[in-house]
DNA sequence: AGGCTAGTGACAGCCACTGACAGTTGACAA
DNA sequence: TTGTCAACTGTCAGTGGCTGTCACTAGCCT
């Protein structure tokens, strides 16, 4: 068992790689199939058929169609995740939040090329939000990483989620201003990185204004 | 035409009273079987039968079992907004929510009321935070009405949406707020009013201090 | 009273998804 | 190499959410 994983680990066995070769195939095809027909007007059917394998596969591979459409941005996701983990403990909680979004960006970028073309995966940021059964889905797993991220937040500043409210309120309010944010930049003209960055940028910078009690003068 | 509906508003005719009465009972009979057997245990079968009416009619009632789950919480979410719309203008952004959000939990629980047990709920928040399929709709209908508060907001100050970021983030930091908030209320043990006031108080004023930069000595 | 139309039930059908069973094909040891 | 085991897959049948269609009933209006 151990030695099949590490095995496995090192030089894959050719099951190994015709599983992996599966996968991303169908979720090639699922991306591709989506971002040009539409979620809903593809069936699961369509996607096994175009990589030749039975609608059975298909779900022995994905959870569901929205699994198969979100797996991609999944991945994303957990990039951010690492890269907050490896944020330096001195920076305030906030600070670690904004960098951890700004720089893993080029990297998150790399892992997805791997997988599928990165024009799919940004063109995939506007199939959900103008698909109300995916936006759902993608709000929801949205949500389970702003959990992950509560935890990580408080163990850096040495504090119990249970009694002090600032790491779950911390993260609330980025994970809200990062809502809007992607909400903004995916139905906006530009579908590129750099203007995620800025409108990211621009977006946190916004904080501290916004919560003042005059925004006249302000 | 415009006969018919002032009518109708005055003295809804048999038709108009028949159809309220089979929504209303449709809504109940869902609720209930619902919070008792689970969501996803309860078919749009069964709710049908339970009223006497058949599965069709059912599916013309409510665009699907999701909206009958939270056409409920979907009042409550009106009501706010419209709270939030009396507000006086002399209020500043954050404080408006606040105040709209804390002042109106009553009249909300008396619009229910007219409908459901309040009981049923106030239970159905625990049935959303426990089923991924009503969460990922609810979350969805709430950055819904994020946006439409987006547009309240703005006006009050006078601002436009598109150029000046502020309305945007502001009602960003407050929808992820209050998201926690329901989320801890949902979860936690005390299901009642009282519990999701101090908790929604608790949370907003923890806001300032989790921006600060240190915490310990904040 | 009789015509109009909203609301309903019954039926057929699509699609996402699941369980069960059998066939095939890599992995690994004898 | 060969045989055995386990993993992976295809096929089939079935459930449940949801939709289109059509005929029929019952409230409404003149």
């Amino acid at each position: 068992m151990e030695t099949a994983e590490a095995t496995a680990a090192e030089r894959p066995g050719l099951r190994e790689r015709k599983k992996q070769r599966t996968h991303d195939a169908l979720l090639r095809a699922a991306l591709e199939l989506f971002t040009t027909q539409g979620y809903e007007a593809t069936t699961v059917d369509e996607i096994a058929e175009a990589v030749d394998v039975s609608q059975r596969t298909f779900f022995r591979y994905f959870a569901g169609k929205e699994e198969a459409a979100l797996a991609v941005i999944g991945l994303s996701q957990e990039h951010f995740v690492a890269a907050l983990r490896a944020r330096p403990a001195h920076e305030a909680p906030l600070e670690a939040l904004r960098n951890a979004v700004l720089e893993g960006w080029d990297a998150i970028g790399e892992a997805v090329a791997r997988i599928v073309p990165v024009d799919l995966y940004l063109r995939s940021y506007g199939m959900i939000e103008s698909t109300p059964a995916l936006l759902a889905a993608h709000l929801r797993r949205t949500d389970e990483v702003a959990r992950e991220i509560e935890e990580i937040v408080a163990e850096r500043e040495g504090l119990d989620v249970r009694t002090d409210p600032r790491p779950r309120v911390a993260v609330a309010v980025f994970a809200g201003v990062m809502r809007v944010t992607e909400r903004l930049w995916a139905m906006g003209g530009d579908l590129s990185m750099e203007a995620m960055r800025e409108l990211t940028a621009a977006h946190l910078d916004a904080v501290r204004p916004s919560l003042a009690e005059k925004w006249r003068n302000g």
